[in-house]
DNA sequence: TTATATATGTCAATATGGCTGACGTAAAAA
DNA sequence: TTTTTACGTCAGCCATATTGACATATATAA
């Protein structure tokens, strides 16, 4: 337990490494969300509510399961947020044409709105921190984070080749 | 604002680079901090915890405004979770000698116990991602993070040379 | 056709972890 | 001596999560 500076051992990380990783994750991701959560309060509005107009903007026509499968919450949970998106016209629900038990999820125009605000923000962080950093910085540190999730999580970037484990590995 | 693909410039990402970003940190935020989460709940504890855990342990002796600072939260909100640490001796307070109305926060034998196995936990998963990422990637992924950050988080790590702006940039 | 499983919604109760505002105490600093 | 600072606490509010129970419509299997 003590013995954590052996650099031999790649699966061990010096203290200082380790420390520094875990504070940029958590530093970094609480300034990523602090300036959409401010925006967000202007409508009345948490994190939770970002959440899903940003999965709903990304897969229109998504299903209230696929929703919880990513969000990982239980469905009174969202069904709370949710219906309260519905009801102020940011999300609009229409029964599936194959499966009519479905309520396929959209944005509405003015979800759509909303949504572009939140990301336009986050956009440009991002690409300050893309740019100051450079082309290579940015595919390892996609790379990292790609391998920091778990194996389930991972599937989802399956379509993208640059993350994938043999090239990543070289 | 649908003008997203004008590649040339450089502070605007197309669409996918820029979604591919917030997905990845989305998910990989929400693997790296899941198990602990699950350890915590075995205690009665919350994330809130871990953090006052962390930051207690990572800097001994530190007094209650600098921890306020660090995690951006009320003194009332930390309280309840500081106090409870105490309570249950995985904290121990005692009078600053300088100024002796500081309490000075130090982990006690059970809190440093809880915090080894919180860290354990994520120093494999970071070791694991480092691992398969490699030392260009681990270099590129640091670089990135530092530069989301706020100017004022970015300061915190002013002692990095390899995370300093001349650096990055070449 | 009937029975069962699935997709979704909702009611109720509970917990955590944020917040604001007000007030109190001890000690340092002016 | 007065004021400021570091810290704590009481009370109440809000957002977001949980579990468990139950309801409805529809799809699917027996």
């Amino acid at each position: 337990m003590a013995d954590v500076k052996s650099g031999a051992n790649p699966l061990f990380l010096r203290e200082e490494e380790l420390r520094q990783a875990m504070e940029l994750l958590f530093f970094s991701y609480r300034d990523f969300t602090a300036e959409p959560d401010q925006i967000l309060s202007r409508y009345g509005f948490g994190r939770a509510h970002h959440r899903v107009i940003y999965f709903v903007g990304r897969h229109p026509s998504m299903t209230v399961s696929e929703l919880l499968d990513i969000l990982r919450i239980t469905k009174q949970s969202l069904s709370r947020v949710l219906s309260q998106l519905v009801r102020e016209d940011f999300v609009e629900q229409k029964p599936g044409t194959e499966d009519r038990r479905q309520r396929l999820l959209k944005l509405t125009e003015k979800g759509k709105k909303l949504e572009s605000e939140l990301i336009e923000n986050q956009r440009r962080r991002i690409a300050r921190a893309y740019r100051i950093a450079g082309a290579d910085a940015v595919a390892g540190f996609r790379t990292v984070l790609y391998n920091l999730m778990d194996e389930d999580g991972r599937k989802r970037f399956d379509h993208v080749e640059a993350l994938q484990p043999a090239i990543a590995r070289r």
